[in-house]
RNA sequence: CGCGGAAUGGAGCAGUCCGGUAGCUCGUUGGGCUCAUAACCCAAAGGUCGUAGGUUCAAAUCCUACUUCCGCAA
């Protein structure tokens, strides 16, 4: 009761900053709950073939309930409006940009901010892929109150999640995001309370999540079954791993591993076409592609793909770059 | 006006350059074989070739415009 108190009595000022999907339920659970003074997220970006204009997910999410959208090109210089909007407490949530120190310094509950992995691992903007690219068993979320460093503030609350082996980004990200939900509506009384301590993170432990680049995306057939099937579902469904077919990309977004090996084939080389793909050698055995796309083209099944082979044989030997 | 690919039975494609009978691999349906099968064999159904004009004796194919989908780059 003393916490329904303190939100009549003096009902804090919460802004909510975030862009992705990822966002979307963390904001709504909030709305939910509790009073939200303004959202924060990107500005709308242009989409690239017919230049339409696409709002963000968390600003959509935003208009569902009516909340006040702010969407600065550079929050480093348009600060003074969000500071005249005198929150007491922000929350964070994949916003996309980096938060200046009058910002930070501002709120005096502080700014609290979500982040999907389990600090002081996998710091920066891709946690969830790099954690099954990877090949981490385990993972989760950290609440935090940030500083100016780049997920470096002192840690509030962690909950953890492990991964199964059939877990790919956009299964984990899906879980993760329910659960980054969870926790901080659990948390968030604690925190508005004042009574929500950070403790530090060890450094030496730090390890980074950089934003996947397209040369991330690429398969090297050299390496295990292992680290590509990892690579693959790390990078399903987006943006896809993918590799080169007679010249062109083809992405590749679902495989599975075997236990059969072709000494005598390159590593790259199409091995067989089975029921439900094509196998493909790689260092230490073969991999089974499920799911594809070709450049220009639809996602398919592999097998699709194979049927628009006139012949279907002649797949097999053929060696993916 | 950022670059490029594509639209053909339910799916994935060939055929378009060089106009002249609608083709391939699957799926579906029926039948056969088999102890059995997502395997194999036989057969059938299913398409005004994205839309609208134009050229022509004749257009999936050539010309023009439009619509939609997608890869890349941002």
């Amino acid at each position: 009761m003393n916490v329904e108190d303190i939100k009549i009595t003096k009902e804090p000022k919460i802004i909510f900053m975030g862009t992705p999907e990822f966002a979307v339920p963390v904001l709504r659970k909030l709305t939910e709950n509790y009073k939200i003074k303004a959202v924060i997220t990107q500005p709308d970006r242009l989409k690239g073939r017919d230049g339409q204009k696409i709002f963000s997910p968390v600003k959509k999410e935003a208009f569902e309930h009516i909340l006040l959208v702010v969407q600065p090109d550079s929050i480093k210089e348009e600060y003074e409006d969000i500071l005249a909007l005198e929150p007491d407490l922000i929350i964070t949530c994949a916003y996309g940009q980096i938060l200046p120190k009058e910002i930070i310094e501002y709120p005096s509950l502080g700014v609290v901010n979500v982040h999907a992995s389990l600090l002081p691992k996998l710091r920066g903007a891709a946690p969830i892929h790099r954690a099954i690219i990877e090949g981490y068993n385990k993972t989760g979320i950290t609440l935090m109150y940030s500083d100016t460093k780049m997920d470096e503030g002192d840690i509030i609350y962690q909950a953890s999640l492990s991964i199964s082996t059939l877990d790919t980004a956009s299964s984990l990200h899906d879980k993760l995001s329910l659960l980054s939900a969870k926790v901080l509506i659990e948390q968030l009384p604690q925190i508005l309370a004042g009574n929500a301590k950070g403790s530090k993170q060890n450094n030496e432990d730090a390890t980074y999540a950089f934003t996947i680049k397209r040369n991330d995306e690429r398969l090297d057939f050299s390496k295990t079954k292992r680290e590509i099937y990892n690579q693959i579902r790390g990078l399903n469904s987006w943006p896809g791993a993918y590799c080169l077919y007679e010249g062109k990309i083809l992405k590749i977004f679902a495989s599975y591993q075997t236990n059969e090996y072709f000494s005598k084939l390159f590593n790259g080389q199409i091995t067989n076409i089975y029921q439900d793909g094509f196998g493909v050698k790689v260092d230490n055995g073969e991999i089974v592609i499920t799911s594809v796309q070709p450049e220009g083209k639809r996602k398919m099944t592999a097998l699709e793909f194979i049927n628009g082979e006139q012949n279907k044989g002649e797949i097999i030997g053929k060696i993916l770059d």
